[in-house]
DNA sequence: AGCACGCCGACT
DNA sequence: GTCGGCGTGCTC
């Protein structure tokens, strides 16, 4: 006869585990242990009929739930070593932020394959992890290392000086930030500590991994990105957390990586939008990184040309460091900017689809004539964006979503960028069978051709999103621009990230100007950034620099954006925006959250936020906030779903996560009251509104 | 979210 | 007579 339930000594556990936030149950879950487990112990549980992971958590002291209905964890896994209470902070501030339940958050941002692994599974792993961290040492040939320019020595000094806080270091491209970062982990993993490198994109990790290669040889650099194997994630992620990776580099995932002997935090192109998660938990890995230098009394290290304007800002204040670094190395001298006045350019020349004026055409072909490369940037990819017919004025809607479907030449296909519907293009129109269809606009692949048809034997090469869809073609591609093999080069602004082009003396934007006047208060910023970093990418090379020009083509040459460009000046710039934006009530002046609704019938998400909007205002936290009608965005319908969202503004953070935090559980109730919702999420800090 | 239970239509 | 449609409800 077997006892049940023997009344051993059983302590109570607080458990993350990942229940998503419309099941009702916040916070943690309690359970049954047989042992104390400390806080960040990784345990399996049962939940329903199910077992999941989650993380042991510090128990507040509140009611005691009824210890007959609570269950005993499943297994403790305490081969690992606890997350630590700093990555528990952490983890405890984003979900708090960034309004999303805590297990979920934190089980999340653990690698995939830890959270499948059971005791057993775990000891395995670990037993094979010393032949795998080996295998992180540098053996890339160390690098000769240039000294310093003063500018760098003086940054880096600053950081070592900085202790726990913020530098934004903001260093034309061609500057040398990045020998600025390897200068100031050099110090900190000397005094055997690690450091934390955030880099925006994968495509941009190799480069800087072989950087700090070939500078650390023998130290341990550990990864964590979405392009690698769960297994290696889970091996560099355990590298990281045992402190046995001196570096972890990676993309935002990272700043989530926990590192015991954590020195220094860098966070290089500060400024790029990718740092912002844009689905599930929308965290801001730049801003959490700022807050996990504090959190762990470390510094951290923002870098970019064209820093951000809630960063510029903050370092205007004085609550960062700004550390300049105005030069670039080598004599290397940035473009000049040539402005090409469309409202002057002959009609025929801009009316009828050709993206190039004469002057800009002119250019290329004495860069052709001269042996240099040029290189054109247009910000859409495709044929056409749209086609239309002439005869009764239809036009290549998506049928699923509210956007028109572009025109791709290459394959013959009219494909929707927004649901990925692809269809063969109709010989004639759908509507009333006229052959004369028209592609309307342009995008690189007409771009590409028209300078086919405009410069005869010129080596033209396009690189964007299509170009690039194989595995390897994009360094393929941009080998052969290296290697002298391409004259001309046409491409979105993928191009205009990282990568140098030596013999590249021209630069154009050729239809910047959609971004001057758009809906999303952003774009300037990320047009001056973006026209900023293309720049770079010419004159590096100091006898090509002298003639080196930034061209761009825009019917507004009067915009003060252009003026600033020209004079490479990123503080003229950003001080006129900020005008703007406290002009107009928006960050870093005052914070925004958006909250976003979708389903199938946009009067359904539309009465959810207006249940929502009233619901708010009836709060007391809503005193000092802003609530403004839902609205559908710019692109409203996506797959046959219906979006509407509502802007809440405030002056004051704090008020904005009260209300947020207070208006959460009504969310969770109104949903069950408005039939056919699909979902709703709390963006906070939203890039775009 | 999973994963149950639960109550109505076309098949071996 | 059952297999299975997805509506409703619960998970410490």
């Amino acid at each position: 006869m077997s006892a049940p339930s023997s009344p051993r000594h059983q302590t109570l556990l607080a458990v993350a585990v990942e229940t998503p936030q419309h099941a009702g149950l916040g916070g943690t879950l309690d359970y049954l242990s047989e042992q104390s487990l400390s806080p960040g112990t990784l345990v399996r549980v049962p939940l329903g009929k199910r077992e999941l992971p989650g993380i042991v958590w510090e128990r507040a002291d509140g009611p005691t739930t009824d210890a007959q209905a609570l269950k005993p964890i499943r297994q403790a896994l305490t081969a690992l070593p606890p997350l630590p209470a700093a990555w528990r902070q952490l983890l405890g501030f984003a979900a708090a932020y960034y309004q999303r339940n805590l297990g979920e958050l934190a089980l999340a941002v653990l690698p995939p394959e830890l959270r499948k692994l059971d005791a057993t599974q775990l000891d395995r792993r670990l037993k094979r992890l010393p032949k795998t961290v080996a295998g992180l040492a540098s053996t890339a040939a160390t690098a000769p290392r240039a000294a310093l320019t003063k500018d760098q020595s003086t940054a880096v000094d600053e950081i070592g000086r900085v202790g726990a806080g913020t530098c934004l270091l903001h260093g034309v491209t061609g500057s040398g930030k990045t020998e600025v970062y390897m200068e100031a982990a050099a110090r900190v993993l000397d005094q055997g500590r690690q450091v934390l490198v955030l880099v925006p994109e994968i495509n941009l990790t190799p480069q800087l991994e072989a950087s700090f290669a070939a500078r650390f040889t023998g130290r341990r650099i550990a990864s964590q990105h979405s392009g690698m194997t769960p297994a290696q994630r889970l091996s560099h992620w355990l590298a990281a957390h045992l402190g046995e990776a001196d570096l972890v580099l990676g993309t935002r995932l990272a700043v989530f990586a926990p590192m015991p002997r954590l020195g220094l935090i860098v966070v290089d192109e500060e400024h790029d939008p990718s740092f912002k998660q844009q689905e599930g938990a929308r965290y801001s890995a730049r801003d959490l990184a700022v807050y996990r230098g504090k959190l762990e009394g470390v510094t951290v290290v923002l870098g970019s040309a064209t820093p951000s304007l809630e960063s510029w800002h903050r370092a205007q204040r004085g609550q960062y460091t700004l550390l300049p670094m105005p030069e670039r190395i080598g004599q290397g001298v940035l473009p000049s900017l040539k402005v090409v006045d469309m409202t002057n350019q002959p009609r025929a020349n801009v009316g009828s689809g050709d993206a190039l004026s004469q002057p800009l055409v002119h250019a290329l072909r004495e860069r052709l004539a001269r042996g240099e490369q040029s290189l054109l940037l247009l910000n859409r990819r495709g044929y056409a964006p749209v086609l239309q017919c002439t005869a009764c004025g239809w036009k290549s809607a998506c049928p699923h979503c509210s956007a028109w479907r572009v025109f791709h030449k290459a394959d013959r296909t009219l494909r929707c960028h927004h649901c990925g519907l692809a269809e063969r293009v109709p010989r004639a129109c759908p509507d009333c069978g006229n052959l004369d269809i028209h592609a309307t606009g342009r995008g690189t692949e007409r771009l590409e051709e028209q300078l086919t048809e405009l410069l005869p034997g010129a080596r033209i090469a396009r690189i964007d999103a299509d170009s690039t869809r194989l595995k390897g073609s994009l360094e393929a591609q941009l080998a052969a621009v290296h290697d002298g093999d391409v004259d001309v080069l046409v491409g979105t602004q993928m191009i205009a990230k990282g990568h140098d082009f030596r013999r590249m003396t021209l630069v154009a934007a050729v239809s910047p100007d959609n971004a001057l006047y758009s809906s999303d208060f952003r774009a300037p910023e990320r047009l001056f950034a973006l026209l900023m970093q293309a720049a770079g990418r010419a004159g590096r090379d100091a006898a090509m620099g002298a003639r080196s020009e930034m061209w761009v083509q825009t019917w507004n040459p009067r915009h003060p954006l252009f003026a600033a460009l020209a004079r490479h000046d990123y503080a003229a710039f950003a001080a006129s925006q900020l005008k703007d934006r406290e002009a107009a009530g928006l960050p870093p002046f005052a914070h925004l959250a958006l909250l976003r609704a979708e389903a199938k019938d946009a009067a359904v998400a539309q009465r959810f936020l207006h249940a929502a909007a009233e619901a708010a205002a009836a709060l007391p936290q809503s005193a000092s906030v802003m609530i403004y009608p839902p609205v559908p965005p710019a692109v409203s319908r996506v797959a046959d779903v219906e979006r509407v969202q509502m802007l809440l503004e405030s002056a004051s953070r704090t008020a904005l996560q009260h209300l947020l935090a207070a208006l959460q559980p009504q969310l969770h109730q109104l949903r069950s009251s408005h039939r056919g919702l699909a979902r709703w999420a709390i963006d906070v800090d939203p890039l775009a509104i």
